[in-house]
DNA sequence: CATCAATGGTCTGAGACTAGCCCAATCAAC
DNA sequence: GTTGATTGGGCTAGTCTCAGACCATTGATG
């Protein structure tokens, strides 16, 4: 951990890629987060354009892309729009392997620790923060929404759970850095079977990490929050092996 | 806390600006986070340009705008280069007003949250992992530099140590989120005063997250992070008062 | 003092990206 | 059935960005 090595991590690349190459990462990330619902639609291309600080024909091209992989199902005219198509493939163990291998090991690894560093932040300061009556009803229905989800709708509102920690602290960062966190994992998550057991035990870390949360115990937040992670890596981890 | 509340959050602007702006941020986050210190200059431009993924044009231009604000000093012929010539303005109260001004309360609280949240789970992991002996050394080596630093080092090798931290666990992701983290709140950080009580008691705090560190107790480490970052952000919040 | 390698300074042609405009399709409402 | 609002589809002129080549300057070295 030379000094050379700080030169690497600040003078990174500027850019991960062109507009396009971005938009399309950020449209997938949306999808795939469950952020717009299979079936729902992306917001109009003028007013997507706007928000994503790209324009039009950037976007269509992005769009046309991920139109073509199927993610997508465009259509025209009024009430028409960009549906989504996409649903998370099955859990197997041989796309789980797949996954693993095109982000490489060390990605992999990387991609879990800093899952942990961040969500474990976002729920430790969320239990130190004073949660407001409204906050504190929203946390528990995001948890009984995702109690009583179907096999199904899982995995996205698993997700919508989680993301919420992090949006309740207030920190725009935070939620962004754990939504993007989220995303790298995400596809390895969706490779994992949903065995009932394990559903069962998430069920009990996930009432864990909210009871520390409400009690406004920091401590017991993360480590509720690490258990439930670890658990997650080591479910990953098992069916690599 | 809506849905729509998280369609902001992913479907936010792909790029913060254009490649100069992004480049001139990424430079001035080298400067000012010590990466190359007062004196020394940046890699030479060819290599530059390849290192961040722009042209060498960009580059040029975004050198040419902190060489006119006087950050950099750009010599030409061998052995030229550009050098840093910034060194972090005196402590002054007002100066912290006008930098908490330009950011706005709000994105001073979000980056405040950020930062801790981050810098905890940087530390909790880091603990939680088996520290290499020469990890432990390196940890070690960077706090005692920071013990011994002079008033006018003093921010630069806190930097360092604070990142080091993230780096240690190995996880380049958490580690350019905590220099993304710290470079957002290091202009408040430089103005405030470095009065003896103060460093005293930081040097109290980062003995004791260190201490947790090598521990290996995850739990420890978070608290003494938390306790020596709300002791920071008293600090900033009490001279804005 | 002459050499020469490394560095910043400059130019050009090509491709990426954008803003703005208009066209085509769709369908609820009338 | 007609209308009108909303949406995707497509075009153009202009700007941003890039790769690559070449020039100018510097100063350690022989």
């Amino acid at each position: 951990m030379d000094e050379s090595a700080r030169l690497m991590t600040v003078l990174r690349p500027v850019r991960a890629g062109n507009a396009f190459e971005e938009t399309v990462e950020r449209l997938l990330q949306a999808i795939k987060l469950g952020v717009v619902a299979p079936g729902d639609k992306l917001p109009a291309e003028r007013e997507l354009a706007v928000r994503l600080g790209i324009s039009r024909v950037t976007l269509r091209e992005a769009i046309r892309a991920l139109s073509d992989a199927g993610y997508l199902d465009v259509r025209r005219g009024r009430y028409g729009g960009a549906f989504v198509t996409y649903e998370p493939p099955k859990p197997d163990a041989g796309d789980l392997r797949q996954a693993v291998a095109e982000m490489g090991v060390d990605d992999l690894a990387d991609a879990l620790t800093f899952r942990l560093a961040v969500e474990c932040g976002a729920a430790q300061v969320l239990a130190a923060s004073g949660l407001t009556g409204e906050k504190r009803a929203d946390l528990l229905r995001r948890l009984s929404e995702l109690n009583e989800a179907s096999l199904e709708d899982y995995r996205r509102l698993d997700t919508a759970f989680h993301l919420s920690i992090a949006e309740l602290t207030g920190s725009t960062l935070l939620a962004t850095t754990c939504a993007d966190a989220r995303s790298r994992v995400s596809d390895l998550l969706n490779a994992i079977p949903m065995l009932q057991v394990n559903l069962d035990h998430a069920a009990v870390q996930h009432q864990a990490i909210v009871d520390a949360i409400l009690a406004g115990d920091p401590d017991a937040a993360r480590r509720a929050m690490t258990e439930h992670l670890e658990g997650t890596a080591a479910l990953l981890r098992g069916f690599l092996s």
